[in-house]
DNA sequence: TCAAAAGTGTTCGTCCTACACCCATGA
DNA sequence: TCATGGGTGTAGGACGAACACTTTTGA
């Protein structure tokens, strides 16, 4: 309740302190996968072992403002302000790090175009991994990078995310590629394109450009992220099975 | 990232120390109005105004279990266990409590029949408010109470939230209520009943037994909770609007 | 001339919406 | 018998899935 006029005074040291950190799950979209952002723990514990790049909360700054501090040291980009960056949940479990009791707030980003990973203000090792593959992750990395990809996952169907991922300028395959990578399943190009259209302010066209994408085929027409935040009414990922399980 | 070891030593105290407390946007339904609980504050700052419900992490518990034991102690409820608890978002904002940092780990919990407001723990008076009456509350709680809001809106649409609202044994007429109480809308009883009841798991009939509602009309069937999470399709709540704005 | 990707058209089924209509109950 | 809410039926329209087809490029 932030009410604590009545616990034994006003000490600031009277309890236990809680460290505060972000974490981040930083996603991208390279060579038609979908790639994540880790470093290499050079300390125990865990050493050797992949993480989310994160770090300690400074006491001017609120978890926003340092998840967005870390982004751009982690990744080396210039412009992170424009990225998107949103703050998933809290994780606060005692004992999610043997050494003392951390609170971390979690964020996912998205990042358009992946530069060179870069080992940021740590002298651990960074780099981009693609999904899947990351093996074990230390702490319960696991777990929030999981959470991360449910959570995108999702707001893929009823917001206009995916452009996030889409450089400044792109094409409608491009688009559509962000969530068959991202879902795992084809969409009917036809019916995606339409969809896209249809929505006011999801995507807006720029006149006469058009680009090359696979080496082969039509060129396709350049569109830029419009400002429309909400995809009403959703594009639904395909039911994988119908799973059945229902009574009746 | 937790990785801590590379900063100034191991030292505990080394930063400014964070007091890190849960928020609880509590929502109930009584008499056909959404309500809230809100706690009277008896100190400064914000003495005299209304504020969420909450209070510190103990150093054993996590966020959520510091969430539902506030739970308890501020609703007098006994089977907190089964009541729907939801992390919402973390707020950090220095600033944001005059006194010292306090990182604060919002929830909103769904409490089917509310029973008296009790005072708690503490010494402050505790009462359901209707949703929209509350006035100015004190800290930024009106804008965590408002981001509630919002979430508990957005997921009546894709997943079965709406029974927690109800008690164990409840009418279809008394679940649409939720909808439309939450939503601000009106809704076609005869649609609503189809679209439910074509959803495997979301309820369960209870066979033979029925109830009046309004005092009046013909007595209805009651169900309980499916064991069903998401909503596939969602039900969407209707436009407001079109809004327009879109260009073409 | 072929493969590949963009883009357009069309059909068909499904779901949503809207109302009309009957049923059971208390006043 | 009337008002009220529960419950069923149904016609019309909007939308999405599936797929055929044309267009434009590089190989």
């Amino acid at each position: 309740m932030s009410d604590n006029s009545h616990v034994p005074g006003y000490d600031k040291y009277a309890y236990e302190p809680f460290a505060v950190t972000v974490d981040l799950a930083v996603f991208t979209l390279r060579g038609g996968a979908l790639q994540i952002l880790l470093v290499e723990r050079g300390h125990e514990p865990y050493a050797g072992r992949w993480a989310l790049p994160g770090g300690f909360l400074e006491p001017h700054e609120s978890a926003e403002s340092a998840a967005r501090r870390e982004l751009a040291e982690e990744t080396g980009l210039a412009d992170v302000a424009g990225l998107h960056l949103e703050q998933l949940r809290t994780y606060s479990e005692p004992g999610r790090d043997p050494r003392m009791r951390v609170v971390s707030v979690a964020f996912a980003a998205l990042v358009p175009d992946a530069p060179q990973a870069y080992g940021g203000g740590d002298a651990a090792r960074a780099a981009w991994l693609p999904y899947g593959t990351q093996g074990p992750l230390a702490f319960d990395h696991d777990r929030i990078l999981a959470d991360a990809h449910d959570r995108i996952g999702g707001k893929l169907e009823y917001t206009c995310l995916a452009t996030a991922f889409c450089p400044p300028e792109f094409t409608l395959g491009e688009l559509r590629q962000v969530y068959e990578v991202v879902w795992g399943t084809d969409l009917d190009p036809a019916n995606f394109r339409r969809k896209v259209l249809a929505t006011p302010g999801f995507v807006e066209p720029i006149p006469g450009a058009s680009r090359l994408t696979g080496g082969r085929g039509k060129p396709a027409a350049l569109y830029a992220a419009g400002g429309a935040m909400s995809l009403h009414p959703p594009l639904l990922r395909p039911a994988h099975e119908p799973s059945e399980g229902g009574r009746r």
